[in-house]
DNA sequence: AATCCCCCCTGTTAGC
DNA sequence: TGCTAACAGGGGGGAT
């Protein structure tokens, strides 16, 4: 499932074949994704030179002079640049014809999302698109810290899992990573998070960002869908230390991990840990 | 303002 | 073996 670090993953493996590269034209298979796809793809893309191939959250922007495309994957999308007459499979909802160079035949960039929950929107230029606006701090930037955790958490009673998970308050951690994290970070999941302490949140900014960083250089996590635009799972999911690994033993102390829902979401956690 | 919870969708898997 | 039902997950949005 695309986190932050399996969104960079497709940006960095995209940016090569998109930066400098004219779109031709768009083919849309299916009129909606999680919403309408925005018109503007089909209108003002063609003819336009992608100058950028930008991440915020796990949002991927391509930018042009037009404006830009706005896409997430959801929970099963993926993008991948493909030869231009490579046979369409199911589940692929948009192409974006590329110009062809290098002498090389044309290629596509091609949109794939079984489950749908992903979007192809529009941005125009100047503007902010409202899915953007109210996002938190990117995790690995210095705005994000365990003081800034801290402050922002005192209060608040949901648990600290659903807090770290709140795009709002730090973009881009998603379920698999914010149980990682937790673990890292020694501290229980359910705990609310106005009662987490000062120092802990600075071991848990600490982990998040260790966690991340070290994720993208792996390629991400392939869990069932995710794959990178060069058709590469990643490999980050061999190292996982909970997720997914309910009932088993700790890696640490051998304890059996525990399981438990918290806002909607399975979370495992080793309860000798984690307090 | 913070929190809760439903919903979107379909491939995979657990359970009968 | 074959079926059904639960489950997975990002995150918007309405209700509380």
């Amino acid at each position: 499932m695309p986190e932050l670090p399996e969104v960079e993953t497709t940006r960095a493996g995209l940016a090569p074949h998109l930066l400098g590269r004219r779109v031709l034209g768009a083919t849309l298979r299916r009129p909606d994704l999680r919403w309408p796809i925005a018109p503007e793809i089909s209108t003002v893309l063609p003819g336009q030179r992608i100058d950028a191939v930008r991440r915020r959250a796990k949002y991927l922007l391509l930018d042009t002079a037009a404006g830009s495309a706005l896409m997430h994957l959801g929970m099963s999308g993926s993008l991948r640049v493909l030869p231009a007459a490579t046979p369409v499979r199911a589940h692929d909802h948009v192409d974006l014809a590329l110009e062809p160079r290098h002498g090389e035949a044309g290629a596509v960039l091609r949109f794939n999302d079984p489950r749908r929950f992903g979007c192809v929107l529009w941005q125009a230029p100047g503007t902010l698109h409202p899915l953007l606006a109210g996002l938190g701090p990117e995790p690995l930037s210095d705005v994000f810290d365990g003081d800034y955790l801290f402050s922002l958490s005192r209060g608040r009673r949901a648990p600290v899992k659903t807090f770290l998970m709140d795009q709002s308050v730090v973009v881009g951690v998603g379920n698999i990573y914010a149980a990682e994290a937790l673990f890292e970070a020694g501290i229980a999941p359910a705990r609310a998070a106005g009662r987490v302490s000062r120092e802990r949140y600075v071991a848990l900014a600490d982990a998040v960002k260790r966690i991340l960083a070290y994720a993208i250089t792996r390629g991400g996590t392939t869990l069932r869908d995710f794959i990178s635009p060069d058709g590469a799972p990643g490999y980050f999911e061999q190292e996982l230390s909970v997720y997914g690994r309910d009932g088993q033993a700790c890696l640490r102390c051998g304890h059996g991990l525990r399981h438990a829902v918290l806002g909607q979401r399975a979370t495992v956690w080793c309860a000798r840990c984690q307090r």
